[in-house]
RNA sequence: CGGAGCGUAGCGCAGCCUGGUAGCGCAUCUGGUUUGGGACCAGAGGGUCGUGUGUUCGAAUCACACCGCUCCGACCA
């Protein structure tokens, strides 16, 4: 069969990078592990901004703008966060460049005195600032958001799921109490699962990071995970309590209404251009992209089929109209996003490049439907019966006053029910010992496996260590601990002991 | 940074073993024929063969070094 893809899921990883590639998301730049995110990427990425940034702002949040640059010495301020990054940061160490024997090099004598690290995440320098600002417990919470690119010196770069460079929202917050600052943590998470879910059409578990896998810094570190189409986790989001460990270390404190000086609580979360790489790992079929409308930044594309023939101006008027109706209505808050594709390569062609986009509905106008009135029209979601190319046609007046809003919901809600269905039948519960484990998990990491639900007595320190070492032998992680927990617990399926805890354990990206 | 594989036209590849000055498919451009759906015919353009050094009369081909990419580890939003 033709397919728009010339891989399919079989292969996940060569198929990931041919979509990413035929549905012009990204590609790779002459910078190792920066990717340059092309118009069609670009445009998913704003709308997946606009929709988080509105949801950030209700929730109380101001946006800023900080610094790229962080002195160095604010990074070692806290111990954990140094260690945590140190490995993978990009520094800055002089301001001039020279010509020394026909070659540029860094002028010696412009060296920096005190070497500025590229941001891998901004709570050091957040922080100065906070402590700058916060004088009063009147000045609590203080609820800031940043939209910004960041660098972290990653081993393997993936387009779009661990770039040198990427583009990020991270909030930093301070409170004047700790029930406080964990209620905000909590609160984002839900407002980026809430957004996973209802925008991203991308079910995810969202859930409390094991120790081991917590933020640099953090005291607790909360997640949502996703489930990608070759059953690995994708940590699609974080949320960190930081306790007032980053307020000791930068002097972050308040005047309380007893006039006390104490330590504010503060919190960080972020979500990443990472999204974009699970939505294609999520929707994706062997024609490419499927987008859900909502982050689709064409839901529906006219390609007028014109012959170099006197009807073709009929033919073209009638697609603009049509274009014009559509862009009057409005789907998911917004004015719907028609576009009239004129570029002037063949139809066939237009056809297949916005399948493998993912453009929700593509509608094909000849010059017997221009005459009749009508459209003919194709789903991405539904795009095949068998081999063939579903193609459907109906009436211009029925689908513009009725089916294209109601076809745009269907698929928004579609591709959930698909992912959804998928997440929750690849989470396996009946595994209770080690040994199931063990054998669940044997064999090729290319198999779909997907993530097994069980107990554990959550241990810490070297316990915890152990757990981990025998789980990296089957490349395991654990994912987190999903925040619904029932009220009993089976035995440890590390060690036997009484369970206190359930967790999901998966490969993961 | 360790292990493996790969760098030849925009993309996908052949040629390399056995050295003789670069080829195929798709894409692109031009002309023509087609036209309810990924068309056909003819012609054309496009390549410092990843970079450098060496061996040689001669290197895409052999040797060495470096760079980059992909996969597997360590790291991770």
């Amino acid at each position: 069969m033709q397919r728009a893809l010339n891989v399919t899921r079989e292969h996940f990883a060569d198929w990931y990078q041919a979509v990413v590639r035929d549905a012009d998301m990204a590609e790779t730049s002459p910078v190792r592990g920066a990717m340059v995110i092309k118009p069609w990427g670009y445009g998913v990425w704003e709308l997946l901004q606009q929709d988080l940034d509105r949801r950030i702002k209700a929730t109380g949040h101001e946006n800023c703008y900080f610094p790229l640059f962080i002195p160095l010495s604010f990074i070692a301020k806290e111990a954990e966060h140094v260690e945590g990054f140190a490995k993978e940061m990009a520094i800055v160490t002089h301001h001039r460049l020279k010509n020394i024997d026909g070659k540029l090099v860094p002028d010696p004598a412009a060296k920096l005195e005190e070497p500025l690290v590229v941001r891998p995440t901004s709570e050091t320098i957040i922080g100065d600032a906070f402590a700058r600002w916060v004088k009063s417990h009147r000045d609590l919470p203080l609820l800031i958001n940043q939209w910004a690119n960041v660098v972290r010196w990653e081993m393997r770069p993936r387009l779009f799921l661990r770039t040198t460079e990427f583009l990020w929202q991270e909030g930093h917050t301070a409170h004047a109490t700790e029930a406080e600052a964990i209620e905000e943590t909590r609160k984002m998470l839900e407002v980026y699962r809430d957004f996973a879910e209802h925008v991203l059409a991308m079910p995810v578990i969202a859930g409390e990071k094991p120790e081991n896998e917590r933020f640099p810094g953090a005291v607790n570190t909360y997640s949502i995970e996703a489930m990608m189409q070759d059953g690995k986790a994708l940590q699609a989001g974080t949320s960190h309590f930081l306790g007032t460990h980053f307020a000791e270390a930068q002097n972050i404190r308040f005047q309380n209404d007893a006039g006390g000086m104490e330590f504010c609580n503060t919190t960080s979360w972020g979500v990443s251009t990472r999204l974009i790489g699970g939505v294609i790992m999520t929707h994706g079929d062997d024609d490419g992209l499927r987008l859900p409308p909502a982050i689709a930044p064409r839901q529906i594309v006219v390609v007028p089929m014109l012959r170099d023939k006197p009807e073709d101006e009929e033919v073209l008027a009638y697609c603009k109209s049509l274009v014009e109706a559509l862009s009057s209505l409005s789907a998911f808050g917004y004015p719907v996003r028609a576009l009239l594709d004129t570029k002037k390569i063949k139809s066939a062609e237009k056809r297949w490049n916005w399948v493998r986009r993912g453009a929700p509905i593509i509608i094909e106008i000849g010059p017997r439907d221009a005459a009749g009135g009508n459209i003919t029209y194709m789903r991405r979601d539904d795009l095949r019966d068998g081999d063939k190319v579903k193609s459907v046609a109906i009436s211009r007046r029925e689908f513009i006053e009725e089916k294209a809003l109601q076809m745009l919901n269907e698929i928004q809600h579609g591709l959930y029910a698909e992912a959804k269905a998928r997440l929750d039948d690849s989470i396996k519960r009946d595994v209770t010992d080690w040994a199931g484990v063990e054998s669940y998990f044997a064999g090729s990491d290319d198999e779909f496996k997907g993530w097994l639900r069980v107990s554990w007595g959550k241990p810490s320190g070297a316990a915890l260590d152990a757990v981990e070492t025998k789980l990296k032998a089957l490349k395991l992680t654990i994912r987190n601990a999903p925040l619904d927990q029932p009220a009993e617990f089976a035995a440890c399926i590390f060690s036997g002991a009484p369970g206190v805890e359930e967790i999901l354990i998966g490969r993961s990206y």
